[in-house]
DNA sequence: CCAAAAGTGTTGAATGTACACCCATGG
DNA sequence: CCATGGGTGTACATTCAACACTTTTGG
């Protein structure tokens, strides 16, 4: 065999940043006989991301084997740059979208404690649409995806009812839809 | 760089015989700068498999990094042996029954036509559960999933209704919960 | 006529959306 | 007292599970 093949960990890093879904890349060589997670440690700080879940592993166009992982959180990378990059950027925010509304994902963008208006605007900057307040918070406290905390926002300058503050009551991804079809019969959701 | 890192394709085919869920794996050595679809077509017939999605990629525990896909349909490969293989097998049978909730990948499992009981009988095999013919048949009809198709199938010699025949709309993987939640505003299903 | 298998009707519960309305604060 | 943002109530549509009932066949 003349040429070792030569495979690489890509992280791809979401966050709401000024209102807007912000991405950025990292990417290392792995070493022989190295970890995909030991890799992944080495291209990006994994303590500053909420949650790390595998993406896809592609044959790049130049030929090395790339395993990206996607990571939400402040960890901070490197714009992307090749069409390669950007399109694991696009497989990431397509991912992210699709769990936001099946599962309780929405923790790894948010701060520790936050108002419902706050929250509707980092899922509304995630989907790329507009998130009713109302729905949104009925919703994820019906599903116990929120707790309530002690405490409230002051208002701004402008007036306005000061803000409750919530919390995810898990930082662990789980599946929340109860409305999953196709159960095994007897296994109503407890309410 | 002494020992040049040598990567595999896995297979994980899954499939209803016998009324249970069986699997197989396959796996080979990817050639220097070989895509990793045809590395997996000389692992396994993919032409006779009806679905196949990348499942996982994985450092070994001998080390070796095994990017590993999941096969619906009727390839044939070997029984799964190792650890690490059984391990691909369980996250197999679990993104299958993750997928057949809300997702059309019944297709895979089923033949081009089929009774409800018929196709009952493979949903149960591959959920481990049983599932209600009555109930099924009026979910996958609403979602658009099944089409009837003309004629019936005669009853057995115990007598009985003849049944009719169905197939799946589409037989290429779509999601088809219409159920998820955050959707853009004044985007209601059509029925 | 009876058993067996298939299919339809109906009811009730859970979930989401839309929208009207009330609450608490700053000016 | 009014504007502003936050929060609740309520009505309605959609989806699904459960189960009773009807239909169509073989013997």
């Amino acid at each position: 065999m003349a040429d070792s093949t030569v495979d690489v960990v890509f992280a791809v890093v979401l966050s709401v940043r000024a209102g807007r879904l912000a991405a950025s890349v990292a990417s290392v060589e792995r070493r022989p006989r190295e970890s995909l997670q030991a890799a992944l440690a080495r291209a990006v700080d994994v303590e500053a991301l909420a949650h790390v879940e595998q993406l896809e592993t592609r044959l790049l166009s130049d030929g090395t084997l790339a395993t990206a992982y996607l990571g939400l959180g402040a960890a901070r990378a490197r714009p992307p740059r090749t069409a390669d990059e950007r399109s694991l950027v696009d497989a990431a925010r397509a991912r992210l979208r699709a769990k936001l509304s099946y599962t309780n994902v929405g923790f790894a963008l948010a701060p520790e404690t936050f108002t419902i208006s706050e929250l509707r605007d980092l899922y509304g900057a995630a989907l790329g649409h507009d998130v009713s307040a109302t729905n949104l918070q009925r919703v994820l406290l019906r599903r116990g995806v929120l707790e309530r905390v002690g405490g409230s926002r002051a208002p701004g300058p402008a007036g306005g009812r000061p803000a409750a503050l919530f919390r995810f009551a898990s930082r662990r991804l789980a599946v929340t839809d109860q409305f999953a079809v196709l159960r095994p019969p007897g296994s109503r959701a407890s309410g």
